[in-house]
DNA sequence: ATGTGTGAATCGCTTCACAGCT
DNA sequence: AGCTGTGAAGCGATTCACACAT
């Protein structure tokens, strides 16, 4: 364990949290898996788990399971495991899931529509706040209790509702020029359906989701069922 | 170039593609968005281009496109970089995206709903052909052209659509259920939506689409300013 | 002269293996 | 004895660099 000990004033010890120096995006994404079925395991009445275990569950490594927590501190007991309810929590700290995030939908389409009221946001902390469109028809109108708002008053609203992230769900053709929009924003965070890379400045953080793409591997797969490590079975 | 030369009856000799060995998923991926950037070349115009232009419009590297290709073939010119829609051509034989797959959606709610009429899915072969529920207050109604089925008349229903590829757009709990139910059937992939890993036969397979987890990410970079490869700005 | 195709070198993520804590 | 935390080894993916085709 390497955690920095550090003098308090009143002459204490404290651990703190290692500084995270470079954490891959895979880490990041397992981390999210280990937050979710933790949760599972709260539910169920389950208080402690070992990295075999856990790993076990996702399909990972016990190895890969300890050296992800590493990157962060140490959260378990040599001989015990980890409790879960606390492996939960110090997750939730580290992926800033213990806050809560404000959120808008850009595009009240089918995608963006069906995302406003999905209840796995809410439950970990993001709550979406606004929904914008361009299309004059769909302004006014009501979408699982969100009232639609002009693009034009993005900025405005934005401002208003502290929005941190937007998730993008517009056609591929204005999404850079929104991207640029946002750049101007105090938004730090976009989720983009648009299946096109966005350039942001260095301080704003995208993720891509590409549902025709997951199926177009999904054909590649099927038609050479070369197995690949996600796609192995129990 | 290695391309297998091989003896045709004839006497002839014919560029045999070679066996694609062992591709990674993130080749896959990519050879997706390649495809995707073809087609708006191709719509531009734009005859001709080298790998070091793909490459930039990407975010990648020119010897990562070569590399990329070389799994699959020699498709380009030395000297002259590659032809627009051959390229397209080859990658969406390459990845099956000049055959049609029949895909149905299993979970009408919001994500499942959204789907029916994704654009971007028919554009490229994936016709959705039907759409089932274990709701009896949805089963008969209509989503976007498409009648709702019941979950009772499910494998008589893939059958009759000669189904592929099902769409989970259903809760976590009821997943594996289903996915286990599908492996009895012709279903040959699954594009699970639910957070949960599915145990599948080797003969099928999975792709995971996670839209909570995309935003869980989010939240980590947006607090960790640590920039990641893919989210550098152009 | 230009830009591909590809072995070789490099990089970074995963797994091993074990010291050390409980 | 049991299981974590972690340097070191292993391995797969990316990048380099150049021979070769046009």
């Amino acid at each position: 364990m390497k955690a920095v000990k550090r003098k308090t004033k009143s002459g204490k010890t404290s651990s703190v949290k290692r500084r995270a120096q470079k954490v891959s995006s895979s880490t990041v994404t397992r981390l999210s898996k280990y937050y979710r079925t933790l949760n599972d395991l709260m539910q169920q009445g389950i208080e402690h788990i070992s990295s075999e275990e856990l790993a076990k569950i996702e399909g990972f490594t016990s190895a890969q399971v300890r050296k992800d927590l590493s990157f962060f501190g140490s959260f378990g007991r040599r001989g015990l495991g980890y409790n879960t309810s606390e492996l939960r929590n110090r997750i939730a700290t580290i992926m800033g899931l213990n806050r809560s995030w404000n959120v808008a939908i850009v595009g009240a389409g089918n995608i963006g529509s069906a995302l406003v009221d999905y209840a796995e946001f809410r439950a970990h902390g993001f709550n979406i706040r606004a929904l914008f469109d361009n299309d004059n028809t769909k302004v006014g109108t009501t979408v699982k209790s969100l009232i639609v708002q002009p693009v034009d008053a993005l900025e405005e609203g934005l401002k208003r509702d502290r929005i941190d992230i937007v998730i993008l769900a517009i056609p591929a053709s204005a999404a850079q020029a929104m991207a640029d929009r946002l750049a101007l924003t105090s938004v730090r965070g976009i989720l983009n359906f648009a299946p096109k890379r966005l350039h942001v400045p260095s301080a704003m953080v995208v993720r891509q989701e590409n549902t025709a793409m997951e199926l177009e591997a999904l054909s590649y797969f099927i038609l050479n069922q070369k197995r690949r490590p996600e796609d192995a079975v129990s």
